[in-house]
RNA sequence: GCGCCUGUAGCUCAGUGGAUAGAGCAUAUCGGUUCUAACGAUGUGGUCGGGGGUUCGAAUCCCUCCAGGCGUACCA
């Protein structure tokens, strides 16, 4: 719709000579600026030497000899806007058509690999891993509703202190508590899994308090990249017993199609050597030697210096990232690579694509760097070197255990949910609330997570979208069939013409939401959609009516259902049919 | 010190050059017991951190100051 606006006022700009402005519609906030407005007026003024109000009227002249049957007024308003007014039958066509596949995107048939979450083996899946892949996988939605060819990937640090501070602690805890690695092989997940999370605290407290265990684990961490027979038992079954972990959890937040939940793993030890390979190559060009390691000079270029080869010859984080982007293109030869993590990273990530692009330009032209901010508790933040951390896991049951509980209480309960049922709508409802709550905001700055607010199910919050949801299924399953309806016998209110509005603008939501890497766009606009229909359900009755309008507002009701299901797969979020 | 990020209502946040800066929570008042009461309406609440500049127009762009966070050589 906004397209097809755009395209009128370019054909009417045409016809007047004025050519080369950037042509900007926006929806209008009040209704009395109609329903798009634009500002092609303020900058065409110049060209003519003419006020932007004369401009104005000379645009809207042209615009309205063009009869056009999307548009009922255009008018003129100071200091020089056009606003345009849609008509009614406009509106009502575009309520009957489906959503559109968005083809009009610059994303179309891209190929992105985009990475996220990257949680470490041997370590705590923690919230701020959970904000990654709830981050991630939304956009990997955005970018593929768009048309764009995504493939997810997760990297993964298998190598490197905090792996040997844990096998450090599997030992001593397998010492202290005399058991085997076969007795623990024989153990549920859930216990390997804590009691690895165990033994990392127990290796990092160590680590920093006893000089004899730091010793021995710096031996550790070099037994793991030599491959030391020994170690490497250990090894194995620890970072298999990770993995498995960490993959119950993406099956829970990415309902992955397949048995894994991306496409492909890469870990910290494959791109070492490749790493180390390339810094090499380039080592009296681009890094150099200093102090024993070798460095890129970012200073030269207003960054900081950074080790990319440690001077024991181990590869830093740095020299891994740079082989690892040199394989995902091997792989995947994509248009876009996209990097989630958190921003504490963000001017290693600047230093990193410096040197990059002194390597491999095209490459890194093609990457960026998408951080987001970290999720601040009421309880406090945590740190995941005391070991009391709070798992990525722990947020989601809370979450979960709390909806439980408000389903049990409210109110509205006429879903009369079985015991099956009532598991899993909690389920739904709790990983939808925790998901709403962290992507409702924008993803750049700290978020605050508030399991009061996001489960408390009023205002602003997942449950309400799911709930608004739920009401639609409830009305159009008690209606029974739809019916057709004559357009010119609906006369519309004004709550049902700003939803008609507000739907109608779907599609260029998501594609800016894509565009941005931005889920909160799609939430603010979903949430105002879900606003509209409840304060269009408190007022006008649906299945009361009769006729025309009655099959009106259900296709509306419909409607609304679709638009709130699509956007809120968009984040990832579920939408129970009862609750 | 230097670099990057952040600063909008009591709280949590939208708003990346447009019109009178908006929501949710909290607070006060009111309506609704239906089509699922997990809803809705109204009010209170703002020097958009301060100051300067650019522009027809600035929360938004530029400069400067203040406050907070992160980074600043072998962690990731």
């Amino acid at each position: 719709m906004r397209q097809d606006i755009e395209q009128l006022i370019r054909d009417s700009l045409n016809i007047l000579g004025i050519n080369g402005l950037h042509i900007q519609v926006v929806p209008t906030v009040d209704e009395s600026h109609g329903d798009y407005a634009t500002n092609v007026a303020f900058q065409a003024a110049k060209k003519l030497g003419k006020s932007p109000l004369e401009t104005a009227e000379i645009i809207s002249h042209e615009l309205r000899t063009k009869n056009n049957e999307l548009i009922d007024k255009i008018e003129v308003a100071k200091p020089g806007f056009i606003n345009i007014t849609l008509n009614d039958s406009s509106l009502l066509k575009d309520l009957m058509i489906e959503h559109k596949k968005l083809g009009s995107s610059e994303l179309m048939g891209k190929k992105i690999m985009i990475e996220f979450t990257d949680p470490n083996p041997f370590k705590e899946f923690h919230i701020g891993h959970l904000y990654s892949n709830i981050v991630g996988e939304s956009i990997a939605r955005l970018l593929e509703a768009v048309g764009a060819e995504v493939r997810r990937v997760c990297y993964q640090g298998d190598v490197g202190l905090h792996v040997a501070k844990a096998l450090y602690g599997m030992i001593q805890l397998m010492r202290e508590k005399n058991i085997t690695l076969e007795n623990l092989k024989g153990k549920s997940l859930k216990e390997r899994a804590n009691f690895l999370g165990e033994a990392y605290a127990v290796g990092a407290t160590q680590y920093e308090k006893e000089e004899s265990a730091k010793k021995e684990i710096v031996a550790i961490n070099k037994k793991v990249y030599e491959k030391d027979r020994e170690v490497m038992t250990l090894y194995t079954a620890g970072k298999d017993w990770s993995l498995e972990y960490f993959e119950q959890v993406y099956k829970r937040l990415m309902d992955p199609i397949s048995d894994h939940a991306f496409t492909r793993y890469y870990f910290e030890s494959e791109a070492g050597s490749k790493g180390i390979d390339l810094v090499k190559k380039y080592k009296d060009t681009v890094f150099e030697e200093s102090q024993g390691a070798v460095i890129f000079p970012g200073e030269r270029y207003g960054l900081h210096s950074r080790v990319f080869i440690n001077s024991l010859g181990l590869p830093t984080y740095e020299a891994k990232e740079l082989g690892l982007a040199v394989t995902k293109y091997h792989d995947y030869p994509f248009d876009v690579s996209i990097m989630i993590t958190g921003n504490e990273i963000d001017e290693y990530f600047r230093v990193l694509l410096k040197a990059l692009s002194m390597i491999e330009p095209e490459i890194a032209a093609k990457m960026r760097h998408i951080s987001h901010g970290m999720v601040r508790l009421p309880e406090g933040k945590m740190s995941s070197r005391t070991g009391n951390v709070i798992t990525g896991e722990w947020l989601l049951n809370e979450a979960v255990s709390r909806a439980t509980e408000k389903i049990k209480e409210a109110k509205a309960e006429g879903g009369k949910l079985s015991e099956g049922e009532k598991e899993s709508v909690s389920e739904m409802v709790g990983v939808g609330a925790v998901k709403w709550g962290l992507l409702r905001s924008g993803i750049g700055k700290d978020v605050e997570f508030s399991f009061d607010e996001s489960v408390s199910f009023e205002g602003n919050s997942g449950p309400y979208l799911q709930y608004t949801y739920v009401r639609t299924r409830s009305v159009l399953e008690k209606a029974g069939d739809l019916t057709q309806f004559s357009e010119s016998k609906i006369p519309l209110s004004a709550e049902e013409r700003s939803l008609l509005v507000l739907l109608s603008q779907y599609s260029d939501t998501v594609l800016e939401a894509a565009e941005r890497y931005s889920p909160n766009t799609i939430a603010t606009y979903l949430f105002e959609v879900a606003q509209l229909y409840n304060l269009f359900y408190q007022k006008h009755p649906i299945l009361k009516e009769e006729g025309d309008v009655r099959a009106f507002r259900l296709k509306l009701t419909e409607k609304v259902g679709k638009t709130l299901q699509a956007g809120l797969s968009l984040l990832g979020i579920k939408t129970p049919d009862k609750m």
